[in-house]
DNA sequence: CGTCCTATTGAAATTCTTCAACACTCGTGG
DNA sequence: CCACGAGTGTTGAAGAATTTCAATAGGACG
């Protein structure tokens, strides 16, 4: 049972009382009161894939909740290569506290559900809630491990390696679909090839050739170009560091 | 001057007197007491080249402040590939609150000072004082944008770029021993080339033929492999983007 | 049915790595 | 004092991996 029931439900800001990210988002580390507070100013936005997140520096300056979906955070160099540096899943808190966030855009991947609302009411909460700051420093750590992962990924494994450990980051970080006990996982993947070579630093060719491979191996099987089986996972875990 | 002026010379412990870390580093958030209080746990270290830096997982479980020199922070695969994750400089932190690093090592890159203590004392001080968890949470976002910034290079840009995005790097943030108003630099290397080659993701002989071309090219001057100069900042910062 | 978008596949071109040889510096010890 | 070896860095040539260019196929939608 929730640790929470102490708290009303009535308590609880109408606007949260169905939200999926309540408990695990930033929002878990919140009072009754302080959730009141936060949600007299959200606004629920959905999003189409390829929408921009108002984050940082644009538009509005906004923080938001993902409440469901996939966005992607990119870079891009100033001639428009693109590299894709995160991805962030619900119930993941977006945007860049204390000061602005250089060149980085955060866009929808599928559609997406957020929840946002204005810097300066988070900035207030987080100087009155150590619980949220804390929660919002664990998030960042937590992001801050998964980038030096992919680093790891993007500078020293070759194209095939690349392609698998994007699968295995699937099969763990996504939706599963299929993951009880044992060794197998099925699930959509949510990028579309471009995506995916934004991400893994290849073209979209290499990445087309690489899945092609797994198929033919028997190491995947592909359903309409975006669900996927594994029917070994832990024989695909190995090909993430010692491919070819 | 400094804010600080109005706690007495004496209320800070006498090993921190002198500490070259005192108010750029985390203590620099500290008050008189609470530095006394994480005086009577610390170390000092020296550290060789090669040497690894006591940090998570390793031996004694305690954190640490780079009081001089260049840490780096590694990651590898299983079949022994390296990639270097991050380059720490005085006075940062080094550790990971709040649960276990996976895989991460660190060691001095050149000779270095650290100041360290265990987990638990800074962990209590964490919670008592928030500017101490504020300081350490902007450390994280920090490198975090810095790592991101990093995936940038190592998925999309090419040799010639990667070299010339490192000395960028080192341009800015090593000891400017020539930074005045001007485009000009001047700074000492403090990675070898296998250390460079794991930073950007390449082998040692095509950094090495990089910086070769870059010094046909006039674009840097070299003298006995460490020291750079380069005549023109902001000619090498446009070809970080767009080389070849 | 034509068009746009996405994905696949092939062949040629390019970049980077691998393998191999060599040069330089520095400390050690005969 | 010089020879030796280890550690570091450079350079060349051949090889491999990935990209680029180009053509094709399928699905969604108006």
């Amino acid at each position: 049972m929730d640790r929470r029931q102490d708290i009303h439900n009535s308590d609880i800001p109408i606007p949260c009382r169905a939200c999926e990210a309540r408990h695990g988002g930033i929002c878990g580390a919140l009072t009754a009161e302080e959730l009141l507070e936060l949600s007299k100013h959200t606004i629920k936005h959905a999003l189409k894939p390829e929408q921009e997140v108002s984050t940082s520096r644009s538009s509005s300056q906004r923080y938001s909740n993902i409440l469901k979906g996939v966005v992607k955070l990119s870079k891009a160099t100033s001639d428009g290569r693109l590299q894709i540096v995160g991805l962030q899943f619900a119930p993941d808190f977006l945007g860049r506290p204390f000061g602005e966030q250089d060149e980085l855009s955060a866009e929808a991947v599928t559609e997406v559900g957020v929840c946002t609302f204005p810097k300066s009411v988070l900035n207030q909460l987080m100087d009155k809630s150590p619980g949220l700051e804390r929660r919002l420093y664990k998030q960042s750590l937590r992001e801050l491990e998964e980038a030096r992962s992919w680093m790891l990924t993007l500078g020293r494994k070759n194209a095939q390696e690349k392609v698998v450990s994007f699968l295995c980051l699937l099969a763990t970080h996504a939706d599963p679909e299929l993951q009880d006990d044992s060794n197998k996982a099925a699930f959509e993947i949510p990028l579309k090839r471009s995506d995916i070579a934004d991400f893994l630093g290849l073209t979209i060719e290499t990445v087309s050739r690489q899945i092609t491979k797994l198929r033919h191996a028997g190491l995947i099987t592909l359903t309409d170009n975006r669900f996927v089986e594994i029917p070994d996972l832990a024989k695909l875990q190995d090909l993430a560091e010692s491919g070819t």
